[in-house]
RNA sequence: GGGGGCGUAGCCCAAUUGGCAGAGGCAAGGCGCUUAAACCGCCUCAAGUGAGGGUUCGAGUCCCUUCGCCCCUACCA
């Protein structure tokens, strides 16, 4: 591609000064009005690959723009340098993780300078680095002291490939682990949890005060799950003094419970199995017991499979709306971890009921009357109540109404509200994170290990097998170590934090990695939080983003952060993925797209156009056969304005004429397109109106009649301006050309539209009849109903085509249209 | 099974939020420039909005039905 600039030496040229000039560090005394731009921190995977060109080009035209906004942007970067995919590779090349991920940082940070992305490397922040994770370690500490962070033994998902446990939000839907593909299986172990729980009412709450995509916001009300309902006994028939304790949101369908189910790890269990039904009972517990959770709940499996999932007990319990006894199952579809790991079971209302009763013969009452209509086995729908005593006549909201009252007066009950939501396990058996700082002694028990101790570093001659222990655990001299209280001989955890403890706060970390003796001072953060402008990928929906809302809430309760912002993140974009033929581009699937080569070519500037224009910022792109060409336009685009710019074919004339208030117009109408589209995250329609605008302007100063050398430098400067966030280093040398003695483009205000400019004389008003166009007038704008009628009545095209009929109804709708109804 | 999104020229996408279906780009074709080509410049081409129905003076936009594709979620009592 030829092109009529030197698009490698003038990139590197601006990359090196603003490098070198500092341009977009910031202080956190500087006297301008704040704005905190934050792209999520990445994985140092290696060279950056075409999703990261993406987020991080949007991103930096947030930055830029809000910098000629005249903000003071804090601009950060850092990488997320824990985790798997480093230790996996470390493994394969008998090296060492961390080595491999220095090198892959260098990679990334250098191809995002190369961008063009501009960020205040000052403050930048790697998870591996010592110097961070002591503060990690120091917060892990410091929630243990709140009563945030607890041990416990758990049943976990275990991947047996990745040798390691795993949060439920790694887990997929088919029960195999979303990094190794492997089937994962449950184990009980002591797991360390973080009461993430304590903080499900607020998480929900909060979501409604944040500017985030609806949808993100509905994944993480569906994850929380937050349901009301009643919890209350049932009597064992055998005796009354004792009872299983159920929940259920349907309180008012409790005449129609037929039997009641206890989950496999229930402790009442043992004592609800008569002897008899001893071994049946127990096959099924030891078959749960292997099973993940999410193989055990997921669906599919009819009604054949249901035969093996549960059994009699040979014990009963009383209902006591009926005051009959119902006999109790255990089944592995309750779960022992939610609500109180037993259930009143209603066939007549509940699906999964429904079917179990079916598979095992028992009884089926409605207590809500289906429509008449309804053909299938459970309804729950509203209806009014039958069979049901003194609920009978009412609907579902009123008799709920009446059974918790007789439930809290009758069975122990009480209204409660049961979260989906889990306390988070934050403990990981792998070497490539952040060891957790607790020694474990036989006199003292738990003890944090002491401030001036931290960081806990792992030795660096770790082997890193998969033995399905964690390899510090192997590391004698590290395990061993002496108690802080009491100094006997005592033991250190030998597992790892998840690396989204990382990720939980590093944000705040950006605000200020300076003030000695914290990991971060409050009244620093408090300058900058809460972020304005979040940008990342979809698929931290859910868990980043939940965990940081909760690290931030809980900091602040802490008393860590400042009581200024419990929600972290005000405003979040999520941008569409990459997709390459169908599939999501990614290292792992090894279809990525290197942006190195267009730098060469079209460079950073015509890359970041490119994918500012590619499509609406939030939808998933299609890299296809002809994206390259799409590319090749958008530098194109930058040549076409550059040899404008330089006067290439450009005609003069001297005195201002109605020509050059049209361009001026066209102009002025761009800065308002551009900025309100910038806003509102339609950046592809930003760089539409910009191409219509060199369009316009191109074709006037290359006219015959040609340009007004005044109105030819005030649209070509905006232009500039506009460009400037979007096509950072060619506005930039461009902009030095024209005024040499000024500050940097990226230095000058955003242009702001005259109004006058704005507004237009005349517009075309449409007149129909029926619907139909039969005529355009041109009116001024603020034209009013009557004149517009009048004016289309009186218009000759439309007076010969009413011909005289008078027309029924006219409607007058200034100055877009007029429609004459006869 | 539940939730959400998307179907507009050959392709990617706009459409003042209910008011003339076309802003921009890609591709294709033509002309000019050129010894020729590339580059460059100019011009042209094309859909009635997946299908059907409804509301309305008026529907790409709102409602219902239906088809297709995508994403999320999944026995949470």
């Amino acid at each position: 591609m030829a092109r009529p600039f030197d698009v490698k030496t003038i990139e590197r040229r601006w990359q090196a000064r603003w490098r070198d000039e500092g341009t977009y560090e910031v202080d956190n005394d500087d006297p301008r009005e704040r704005y905190y731009a934050l792209c999520m921190y990445p994985y140092p995977s290696g060279s950056a690959h075409q999703g990261h060109v993406r987020i991080y080009t949007f991103g930096d035209v947030v930055v830029r723009y809000q910098t000629m906004l005249g903000k003071a942007v804090l601009s950060p970067f850092g990488f997320d340098s824990f985790g798997l995919p480093a230790e996996n590779a470390a493994i394969k090349a008998g090296s060492h993780p961390r080595l491999f991920t220095e090198e892959r940082i260098v990679e990334l940070k250098s191809s995002l300078i190369r961008l063009g992305a501009v960020y205040d490397w000052r403050r930048e922040v790697r998870s591996h680095d010592p110097a961070y994770m002591r503060w990690s370690q120091a917060i892990f500490i410091a929630f243990y002291k709140a009563g945030l962070a607890y041990r416990a033994e758990a049943p976990v998902n275990w991947c047996p490939g990745c040798g390691t446990v795993l949060a439920n939000e790694q887990v997929l839907a088919d029960g195999t682990c979303e990094r190794s593909g492997d089937l994962v299986e449950r184990r009980n172990l002591e797991q360390w949890f973080f009461k993430i729980t304590d903080y499900a009412e607020e998480l929900l709450s909060g979501l409604t005060t944040l500017e985030w995509p609806e949808r993100i916001k509905t994944m993480q009300r569906n994850w929380i799950g937050r349901s009301e309902g009643v919890e209350f006994d049932l009597a064992f028939a055998s005796d009354p003094t004792k009872a299983l304790r159920v929940f259920t949101t349907r309180p008012d369908t409790g005449f129609g419970v037929t039997y009641a189910v206890i989950a496999p790890e229930h402790p009442l269990l043992e004592e609800l199995t008569a002897d008899e039904h001893h071994a049946t009972v127990r096959a099924l517990v030891q078959r749960a017991s292997k099973e993940s959770e999410i193989v055990r709940t997921a669906s599919s499996e009819g009604g054949a499979a249901l035969e093996k999932r549960g059994a009699f007990t040979g014990s009963y319990v009383v209902n006591p709306f009926s005051d009959e006894p119902v006999p109790v199952y255990v089944a592995d579809y309750v779960l022992g971890t939610y609500g109180t790991g037993a259930i009143m079971a209603v066939p007549g209302e509940d699906e999964r009921d429904y079917a179990f009763a079916e598979v095992y013969g028992l009884p089926v009452v409605r207590t809500t009357r289906p429509p008449e209509d309804f053909e299938g086995g459970a309804y729950s729908g509203d209806g009014e109540h039958i069979n049901s005593g003194f609920m009978d006549g009412h609907e579902i909201a009123d008799a709920k109404v009446l059974a918790t009252a007789f439930l809290v007066s009758k069975a122990n009950g009480h209204a409660t509200v049961n979260y989906r939501l889990r306390d988070w396990l934050v403990s990981r058996q792998r070497f490539w994170g952040c060891p957790i700082p607790m020694v474990y002694c036989s006199q003292c028990g738990v003890v944090p290990v002491p401030d001036d101790q931290l960081p806990v570093l792992a030795p660096d001659d770790v082997v890193m097998d998969r033995t399905g222990q964690s390899p510090l655990a192997t590391h004698e001299a590290f395990r061993t170590t002496t108690c802080p209280v009491c100094g006997a001989p005592a033991q250190r955890e030998t597992d790892t934090m998840d690396t989204f403890n990382d990720s939980s706060w590093y944000f705040l970390r950006y605000a200020d990695p300076w003030t000695p003796g914290v990991a971060f001072d409050p009244k620093e953060v408090a300058k900058w939080m809460p972020v304005d402008q979040y940008v990342g990928g979809i698929e931290h929906a859910i868990l980043h983003l939940m965990y940081a809302r909760f690290y931030m809430k809980a900091l602040v309760d802490i008393d860590w952060a400042p009581n200024i912002a419990r929600e972290p993140f005000s405003r979040l974009f999520s941008q569409g993925m990459i997709r390459l033929s169908g599939t999501k581009m990614s290292k792992s699937k090894g279809n990525l797209v290197a942006p190195e080569e267009y730098y060469d070519t079209v460079g950073a500037d015509g890359l970041r156009l490119f994918h500012l224009f590619a499509g609406p910022p939030a939808d998933d792109f299609d890299w296809t056969d002809q994206t390259d060409e799409i590319i090749d336009g958008c530098g194109r685009f930058l040549d076409r304005f550059y040899r404008l710019a330089q006067g290439h074919e450009v005609n003069y004339h001297e005195d201002l004429d109605e020509t050059d208030v049209a361009v001026r117009q066209a102009v002025h109408r761009a800065i308002v397109r551009v900025t309100d589209e910038f806003e509102h995250w339609s950046h592809n329609i930003a760089v539409a109106a910009m191409m219509e605008l060199l369009n316009t302007v191109s074709k006037w100063a290359r006219s015959e009649h040609g340009a007004q050398p005044t109105v030819l430098d005030e649209a070509i400067d905006t232009m500039l301006t506009l460009l400037a966030p979007m096509a950072p280093h060619l506005t930039a040398e461009m902009w030095e050309h024209r005024h040499p003695e000024e500050k940097s483009v990226h230095q000058q205000p955003w242009p702001v539209a005259d109004p006058a400019l704005l507004k237009r004389d005349t517009v075309t008003m449409v007149i129909q009849i029926n619907g139909k166009v039969r005529a355009r007038l041109q009116v001024p704008p603020e034209i009013s109903m009557a004149d517009a009628t009048t004016e289309a009545l009186e218009d000759a095209v439309i007076s010969a085509a009413l011909a005289g009929v008078t027309p029924k109804r006219i409607v007058s709708r200034p100055p877009r249209l007029v429609n004459i109804i006869t």
